[in-house]
RNA sequence: GGGCGCUUAGCUCAGCUGGUUCAGAGCAUCUGCCUUACAAGCAGAGGGUCGGGGGUUCGAAUCCCUCAGCGCCCACCA
């Protein structure tokens, strides 16, 4: 009868569609007279490939977008890569590793030739996958952190924030990955409990004369066979003796009180070292007794500073012993510490040895457990930024959705520290930083955007004028990836190398940022600093935080569990809208998702439903000649208000970005009120004609509906929109204005409620009987319906008659829709009846007893607010009048 | 150790400025239907004392306290 196939095939449409909209440019954006919304990507790996994570938020960015096109807004939505550092020097360093090259026999210049060759041949993978996911990014505008743009902007934002006295280099305790050879910050840590041991070492007493307690009651004093004294100390890491300084005590620790002043000897390793007193350490912790290394720890780093102590680094890049310390050299520190607790047990200097929970910190990126570091880096001072970042979230500026995270947010950056921006790496912008020998032959810097001008402004520092760029070196080091990605809301419209131009004026700030709570702090606040402290506003209106998606199980989707399934395979089973619609059913904001391929399924279901629906319609031959019958009149009414109450309401969700819940409204109007209510009231009989008032609303309705699905399915809604509306090449449904609710009609809705509960009360009558649908039916109402719900009743419960007043038949089937009884004489059973009956009379006494209670109650009466009473009373009559219409039947019944 | 959040039907969640959206939605389940748009469907049905306990109130899923369990973030107990 038509040419639509019985189910959706999303293969045969959806590359079609995608190459439409690029052929007719249709995700093109440039400044105009329209409000703009703006949104900028976050920026994927630029060698990553497709994770259910992205699906979810880049879903979420286009569904935002596409509807913002549809309300007339110059929607536009930047796509872009990142270069990511660490992980990619670290992917291309294991890459050389697998051909036989190491990184340190490459020079800068050949390693760099490497890793973009790598660049090349996987960047932009991800990006084709997202067009497959319909995402309608302008893609001319396709950015890379790396590319010129951006790497000017970062170099000129570092010298800038150099001038300003924001940036320095310090010698810092840093935490170093031995792995990647390099310094990371302190949110690139994170810590995992590890079972361990805790060693106690005694730590002898130097030139001990023993005697000299101080002969208080709590002291603790260890002697060895000889009566020699020690103290004990409790360590996790007994392969740092070597840089051992000090020992530590509590000053307020009157069980350690014997050793005040004292020096003791650092095991095996034979050094004298002082004892102090510092009210860091825990009385209580261990023996009370800390040893001090003041270059491999942060709080001995601490306690270093505050008490002068020495500080001996006895770790190399890769985390094997130095010269330095003079023992174990060449030997991985793990191996060492395995080493040194034999050898202190076979020295008798090991007390004893427990199992310790510890908490150990991990390289996010290589997961091996960082060494803290003394070494020289390049920070930015992050108080001035935190004071500009603060009250624009706090006061809703920038309003995060969920609310939770500004709490989040605001403790992170009272208790702000410093940002350690420089990487030992390769991969990255490299600092813009230049040593040279003064006059003095000491080693000078300076910080400028390109070497000519580092050379003249050297000179003019030093008064060497004859300062050439071989006699400057430039810094090492790498930038941390993010010192980019903080700036990309303005560098994606070059408002760092030409600030006020046309494109940073029309679509900075941006609308809504899409994005996980994961990177808080890493981007989200970054860039929020970044957008105060060069463009003076804020980056983004809206921060929306997704949740992490998760398997049907609750763990986090990963490639070791092989519990996350590849993104291509799953459009390419349920189609690119089905698993949006998927994505999108399971996704409030900031809740994890429960991934489940029953989502898809559900959402390639729906997609067969549309489709259906619209066979449907298409199948309808138009009679310009029939009249409009009375139930579809009534239907079109009716459908109209449904529609208008379901705009009001996505329009309202939208506003809170409640999303999913969007998309189940607009899923139920179309699968419970348009296609198992409207089109079946409308419904011509059995190849006959359907007159054209009627189609046209029909038409006009459905093409509502694609329009209100389309930013969630745009590919399906697309295809049946050529079919619905008058469409010249170029034109798109992503163009079509969103529809906007009109006043909503509440008498014909609650006309046809009712008339949809006795439909459902005659169907329930059938089915109990089976009684086919097709069999006709007679009804009697005990009393009488709304005019208007009669031939929607009639036409649904397939009725030969509906009569009002009727008089109550014991012997007919029965039902109630509120306090109205509906009669359909058949032969029932009796005894089922009375039983059912009886039951309901029972439910409905105990029902009307506890209103009752509540209505004698006086405080209740005169407590409550009178509209709360009348409401009681109106259940009151309700019940009773219920019962008696019951016990009435029930009586004629026996 | 500190902070934030969660616990409502088998599952995923909404409701939480107390009372007509008050116990809801989707999925799943059960029963009957291959009824010419759709079995990836149609029609009907069942299912929760809102984590436990206590309090405030005429009235609590909703407010307060407390306990239990779960999750996340931050933190320098070696």
């Amino acid at each position: 009868m038509n040419e639509l196939a019985p189910k959706y095939n999303p293969a045969d449409v959806e590359d079609k569609w995608y190459a439409y909209w690029m052929e007719h440019k249709l995700f093109r954006s440039v400044p105009d007279k329209r409000e703009p919304y703006t949104i900028v990507i976050p920026p994927p790996n630029v060698t990553g490939v497709l994770h259910m994570g992205h699906m979810l938020n880049n879903t979420i960015q286009d569904i935002l977008v596409r509807r913002a096109r549809m309300e007339g807004k110059n929607a536009l939505w930047v796509p872009g890569t990142d270069h990511a550092s660490i992980s990619t020097e670290t992917k291309v360093i294991a890459k050389l590793a697998s051909e036989g090259i190491k990184k340190t026999d490459l020079t800068r210049e050949q390693f760099l030739e490497y890793a973009w060759e790598w660049t090349r041949k996987h960047g932009g993978i991800i990006l084709s996958q997202l067009r497959k996911l319909g995402a309608s990014c302008d893609w001319e505008r396709t950015a890379f952190t790396m590319d010129e743009k951006r790497s000017l902007s970062v170099t000129k934002v570092f010298c800038d924030l150099f001038d300003k006295g924001l940036i320095y280099r310090g010698l810092r305790m840093v935490n170093w990955d031995p792995q990647n050879r390099t310094a990371i910050s302190d949110d690139e840590v994170f810590f995992v409990e590890e079972k361990t041991k805790l060693y106690y070492l005694r730590y002898y007493l130097a030139d001990d004369d023993m005697t000299g307690e101080t002969g208080a009651e709590e002291e603790v004093v260890h002697r060895d066979t000889d009566g020699r004294r020690y103290a004990v100390v409790a360590t996790t890491r007994p392969e740092t003796i070597m840089g051992d300084t000090a020992m530590c005590i509590n000053p307020k620790d009157p069980k350690n009180a014997w050793l005040k002043g004292k020096k003791v000897i650092v095991p095996l390793v034979g050094r004298v070292v002082p004892v102090i007193e510092d009210r860091y350490v825990e009385i209580d912790f261990g023996t009370g007794c800390l040893k001090v290394t003041p270059a491999h720890d942060k709080n001995d780093y601490m306690l270093g500073k505050n008490h002068n102590l020495e500080s001996i680094d006895i770790f190399n890049e890769d985390g094997t012993v130095s010269e330095v310390a003079g023992m174990y050299v060449g030997m991985d520190r793990f191996d060492v510490r395995k080493k040194i607790a034999d050898d202190l047990v076979a020295a008798g200097l090991m007390e004893k040895i427990e199992d310790y929970d510890n908490k150990i910190g991990l390289s996010e990126r290589t997961k091996v457990p960082i060494e803290p570091r003394l070494s020289m880096q390049w920070f930015i001072d992050m108080k001035h930024f935190a004071s500009i970042a603060l009250s624009p979230v706090m006061d809703d500026i920038i309003k995060f959705v969920p609310e939770k995270y500004k709490t989040t947010y605001r403790i992170w950056l009272e208790n702000i520290q410093d940002w350690c921006i420089s990487r030992q790496l390769w991969w990255g912008h490299r600092i813009p930083a230049y040593y040279y020998n003064d006059k003095n032959g000491d080693r000078q810097i300076v910080v400028a955007e390109t070497l000519e001008d580092a050379v003249k402004k050297a000179r003019a520092a030093s008064g060497i004028d004859g300062l050439q760029p071989s006699d400057l070196e430039q810094d090492p080091d790498a930038l941390d990836t993010w010192f980019s990605s903080w700036l990309w809301p303005i560098t994606l419209f070059n408002g760092i190398l030409e600030p006020g131009n046309e494109e940073i004026n029309y679509y900075y700030p941006t609308a809504t940022l899409v994005t996980g709570p994961d990177i808080i702090f890493f981007w989200v606040a970054r860039m929020i600093m970044a957008g105060y402290e060069y463009v003076g506003k804020q980056p983004f209106d809206n921060v929306y935080f997704t949740g992490i998606v998760r398997d049907s199980i609750g763990r986090k989707m990963s490639k070791s569990l092989g519990n996350s399934p590849d993104p291509l395979d799953l459009i390419a089973q349920y189609g690119a809208d089905g698993v949006r619609m998927g994505l999108m059913l399971a996704a409030p904001a900031g809740n994890d998702i429960m991934y489940d391929d029953k989502l898809c399924e559900q959402g390639r279901n729906f997609c067969n439903k549309i489709w259906n629906a619209f066979r449907l319609v298409k199948g309808w031959e138009v009679n310009h000649d029939i009249a409009q019958p009375e139930v579809a009149a009534t239907a079109v009414k009716w459908f109209k208000a449904r529609l208008d109450a379901t705009l009001a309401e996505v329009n309202d969700l939208f506003s809170k970005f409640r999303i999913s819940e969007a998309l189940m409204a607009v899923y139920r109007l179309f699968w419970d009120e348009f296609s198992s209510w409207y089109l079946e009231m409308v419904k011509p009989g059995y190849q006959q004609p359907i007159d054209a008032k009627t189609y046209k609303a029909t038409i006009e309705y459905f093409d509502a509906l694609l329009r209100m699905l389309h930013p969630f399915m745009p590919f399906i809604t697309e295809e049946l929109w050529q079919h619905i509306a008058e469409r010249r090449d170029g034109e798109s449904i992503m163009y079509a204005p969103m529809p906007q609710p009109g006043d909503i009609d509440n008498d014909i809705t609650a006309a046809i409620e009712v008339a949809k509960e006795v439909i459902t009360g005659v169907r329930a009558v059938r089915a109990q009987k089976n009684i086919a649908p097709k069999e006709t039916l007679e009804l009697r109402i005990i009393g009488d319906i709304d005019a208007t719900a009669k031939p929607v009743v009639a036409k649904l419960a397939n009725l030969t008659e509906i009569i009002a007043n009727a008089e109550k038949d014991a012997a007919a089937a029965s039902f109630m829709v509120g306090t109205t009884e509906f009669n359909i004489p058949l032969a029932i059973d009796v005894e089922a009846e009375i039983a059912r009956l009886e039951k309901e009379i029972a439910y409905l006494e105990g029902f009307k007893a506890s209103v009752e209670k509540k209505l004698s109650n006086e405080r209740f009466v005169n407590g409550a607010p009178e509209a709360v009473v009348n409401n009681e009373r109106n259940k009151l009559a309700d019940a009773t009048s219920k019962i008696a219409a019951l016990q009435a039947t029930l009586a004629a019944i026996k």
